[in-house]
DNA sequence: TTGGAAAGTCAACAAAGCTGACATATAATT
DNA sequence: AATTATATGTCAGCTTTGTTGACTTTCCAA
């Protein structure tokens, strides 16, 4: 076998037809419904959306965060994102504190109340997770996950690897 | 070993602590930021948003679908839907026919100027696409789908097969 | 010490979801 | 034939969550 018509084969291997594709894109877009629907589910029950629960994951994940850090990381203006912060806060379920060293910054951290809740999102959408992964197999998360990541634009795939590697 | 200890081991094939679930969770948000920036690059240039892609891409891919139909899939309300369609069906992109079986369903097409928008949004979208796959491999692709089909609902999975097998 | 940059807040607007009520045309049933 | 059910469209009004612009406070560097 030359070495052009090797490369061919590797390629056929992964050689996806324009249908295959789109079905890779449908699948993400139902699979993002199902990923989002019990976290939805539970927050609707309050006053609250999916860009509160964003905010609780992340400011849970990497408590101290500042605002313009969660910035980053979520992608949105900040005046989007002060909204829900200010709710979340009057609510009791944030705190902020006027950085020490700078003043400017404020660093976000949940209250018990604030925990709470992120624990029982966190636990409905875990739970699917789990279940997903179970009916699957280890072989397969591995690869999910790797697409994921390739999928990634490349900012976020830094601030994704630098959310695990916080938490070791 | 003992039929117990067995089912012990392969439960732990797939032992995940909360913190690899997390991690996953947070890939699949960072992974959807991208799988949906390039088309929405695209429509801001236009007056166009998210709901008029995904409208455009189930047209195109079950021509003549009816509203109702359309409505399942995407799972939001018809007066949510039906925004979008009035403005793509102004815009000439989108064509509603009276259907003749039940002259009370409208069968929707897409224009010409409609197949180039979604051809445009989907080139860019199955371009990242594409790439990601051919980061990871085939083995890690299967990987992938086998994951996005089992987070879904059980009827979005039904409806998701039902696209699949409407395209062969 | 002063002028610019950075962090955060307030106000106003837009996209896109929602509910509810209602109109119209057609189909199905009684 | 009359009634009921279905498919679609529309109006009004509300919510969530994104946007831009203007502003304050704080920090830092020229």
């Amino acid at each position: 076998m030359s070495e052009r018509s090797v490369a061919q084969h590797s390629d056929m291997l992964l050689f996806l037809t324009d249908e295959q594709l789109r079905q890779g894109i449908e699948a993400m877009f139902f699979a993002y419904q199902g990923f989002t629907a019990d976290p939805d589910r539970i927050l609707s029950e309050m006053a609250y959306g999916r860009a509160h629960h964003r905010a609780v994951h992340f400011i849970n994940r990497a408590p101290g965060t500042t605002v313009n850090n969660l910035l980053g990381i979520l992608g949105v203006t900040k005046q989007s994102l002060n909204r829900v912060l200010r709710t979340l806060i009057e609510d009791g379920l944030v705190e902020s504190k006027v950085g020490r060293a700078d003043k400017r910054e404020r660093h976000l951290f949940l209250t018990d109340a604030g925990a709470e809740l992120e624990r029982k999102l966190s636990n409905a959408q875990r739970a699917r997770m789990r279940a997903a992964y179970r009916d699957v197999g280890a072989e397969a998360v591995t690869g999910f996950r790797a697409v994921l990541e390739a999928m990634m634009d490349k900012d976020m795939r830094r601030k994704s690897r630098a959310l695990k590697e916080s938490c070791t």
